[in-house]
DNA sequence: CAGCATCCATGACGATACTG
DNA sequence: CAGTATCGTCATGGATGCTG
């Protein structure tokens, strides 16, 4: 920030240097670490569960709100309508109503969506690879604090 | 799955095909729709706001709890300390503890949760290089809103 | 019947105070 | 410093009712 260095010895500089570049991402594009930065909002916004398995089934399919609710274990009516609109709005998903009685909608994921789709399968491949592994992590630190407990 | 197909029509034979094909995470590894299932509870522990964090920080180089607490704007003692002991039993993150007075705990992120980091730090990316074509969106479904209440 | 709005009970979350 | 405990608050979820 400022042009001490001359103050600082050569090795604590070089620390610095590096710290620097952890906050690459600050000078990039926002601080998304930062609570108020429009990037960490929309972070916020979807790395959330419902957000990501909407937007995976959509990547797949359109589907009816109906479907969406049905197909999405322990999502209340209420919370995929919410998150459904979010996605809307930020643009993430598109929404078509054909005017046929009764009406019938139908949610489709949107050009800007499709780029997060990676993100999000590969979200979900991780946890169905390595699902086996951490249940064994838990196991064992459960054992653990057990033992510990005497 | 059943080789039944001849007291089946044809059209709807075809239906339950491509029916099936949207059930295919189900035949691999579990279905991450049904809530019950452990790579449901294993994705909605890690698509969440505070674990991406945590996780891309840890990523970038191992923190004490107050240097994460510090960074990550916004987050609560209460949060830090849950999600940070999720993460750990979950096995993606370790804990070391220094018996100083007082006592230095240094949180590094696990050979299980490495594999993570690379969906995180897509997502973030994501979110980065979007945030703006977003902020458009909003503005453009806000505005639709508005005139629609005339 | 699809979809959204409203009410209420509950649990998650945040701020504060306190301990090893 | 690194947490745990407590409590007040707010978001979440379930049930119900409304509209087209």
């Amino acid at each position: 920030m400022q042009e001490r260095t001359d103050t600082i010895p050569g090795h604590l500089a070089v620390t610095l240097a590096s710290r620097g570049d952890g906050r690459r991402a600050h000078d990039r594009r926002g601080n998304a670490y930062a609570a108020e930065c429009p990037t960490r909002q929309l972070l916020d916004r979807i790395a959330d569960k419902w957000s990501v398995l909407i937007l995976l089934l959509l990547g797949e399919e359109d589907l009816r709100f109906s479907e969406l609710k049905r197909r999405i274990g322990g999502i209340s009516q209420k919370m995929l309508a919410q998150t459904l609109r979010a996605l809307e709005r930020d643009g993430l998903v598109l929404r078509a109503v054909e005017p046929t009685v009764p009406v019938t909608v139908t949610y489709s994921i949107a050009p800007l969506g499709r780029g997060l789709m990676a993100a999000c399968r590969s979200m979900l491949e991780w946890a169905e690879t390595c699902m086996v592994e951490v249940a064994a992590a838990q196991r064992a630190y459960d054992l653990r604090r057990e033992t510990a407990e005497s």
